[in-house]
DNA sequence: AACTATTTATAAGA
DNA sequence: TTCTTATAAATAGTT
């Protein structure tokens, strides 16, 4: 409900995805109290954010009553054997399937750092391809926006300093031999930063582009 | 949000309370499922009808995941804390110890994959970059590895139906047209090949290359 | 369940 | 974060 309809899949820019996390989870919120409210339910929410952050409602303020009353349905859904003692910790502490996420994460960073690639299929490969390309021209585009960032912090020195030294001489009545030595200073800053540059593996513009090149601009730079 | 402006309290009315319960039951739970998505949050939410039917979301559909670090996160907030069975499970699991792992994985998979990038300094950030170009590397060399691998099998293939059909043909005593159509069938197979090539996202050797393709030799091809 | 008149939520931008 | 505004969504009342 915005200006644009929205697509749901991730946000990809972080600061517009933490604005609208933090205001959907708002909306969230409120909805939540407003169904138990008016409709005399019970409702638990646990939000964390991506920085797991947590933001929880329980109507009648009491989640353990919620959560309580959860479990003892879940059992009713549980259709596992008569576990063991240390089969219902094991299961009912979520580690299991925390295990399994942990075994797939790492499976799936060994493929992004091209190893056990030996299981994929040609599509697989191309996929992880394109993945990987994405994420070298982000790491480019960062790469360059803080050479921007340093660049025009060493101009707004350059200047800053030209200007003092300026101030100086006339206070003093010296004039002529230093103003050059200050300029040549700058020229060299900037001769520097633009080899270094020119010496990365890829211009951050060269990549397979999927023509998302418009993050990189002014107002973004500054904030670095 | 509706025809009227609604007050907040308990609506008396049973029916119009219970459709009620109805729509913004689902209208939260798609609301959740979305923050999920969009903002790559954490998101649990249970809902009790006044009748005790239960209703239920859980981001990654691992309600226990999300409940279990809503345990942890709890404990940081108690002010007593004669930790309660479940959290003693919690620990004795090594649960926590696991989700710190998990996060740590996390993070690093979105690194590369170039997002969260703004904490990192430049140096990891070449770092980074350099891991990539290792997987980028493999990967395209995987990729030759499968294509070599399928032109061998076909021109074995080729060959062993070539021979066969040279000794069909002796034995049979017909000669000339069909010899001709034995080359062409042999030809369609490789021109399908290139063609298949061709159509890549990238060819195999238009890779960035820092020059170092000679691993893919004969012999490591025929590891495959 | 479907239909709308309205209210709400919220995306984008400052 | 907070405010504003234009617009998309949710939903109250009704059929």
């Amino acid at each position: 409900m915005g200006k644009k309809r929205v697509e749901l899949k991730r946000i990809q820019n972080p600061s517009s995805r933490h604005a609208t996390f933090s205001k959907r989870k708002n909306g969230l919120l409120k909805k939540a109290f407003e169904l138990s409210v008016l409709c005399d339910a019970e409702v638990a929410l646990i939000i964390f954010s991506e920085t797991s952050k947590i933001y929880e409602f329980a109507s009648n303020n009491d989640m353990a009553a919620i959560l309580g009353k959860y479990r003892v349905h879940e059992e009713g859904t549980e259709t596992s054997s008569p576990t063991s003692l240390q089969n219902v910790k094991y299961h009912e502490s979520g580690l299991e399937k925390l295990q399994e996420k942990l075994n797939a994460l790492q499976k799936k960073e060994k493929n992004l750092i091209g190893e056990d690639l030996e299981v994929l299929t040609m599509k697989e490969l191309q996929r992880l391809e394109k993945q990987l390309q994405i994420g070298m021209k982000r790491i480019s585009d960062r790469k360059m926006r803080i050479f921007s960032q340093s660049s025009k912090l060493l101009t707004h020195k350059v200047r800053a300093l030209e200007d003092e030294n300026k101030k100086l001489q006339t206070k003093i009545g010296t004039r002529g031999e230093s103003s050059t030595s200050v300029q040549e200073t700058a020229a060299v800053h900037q001769t520097n930063l633009h080899l270094g540059l020119n010496t990365l593996p890829n211009g951050p513009s060269e990549m397979t582009g999927d023509g998302d090149n418009s993050q990189i601009g002014e107002t973004e730079i500054s904030n670095v």
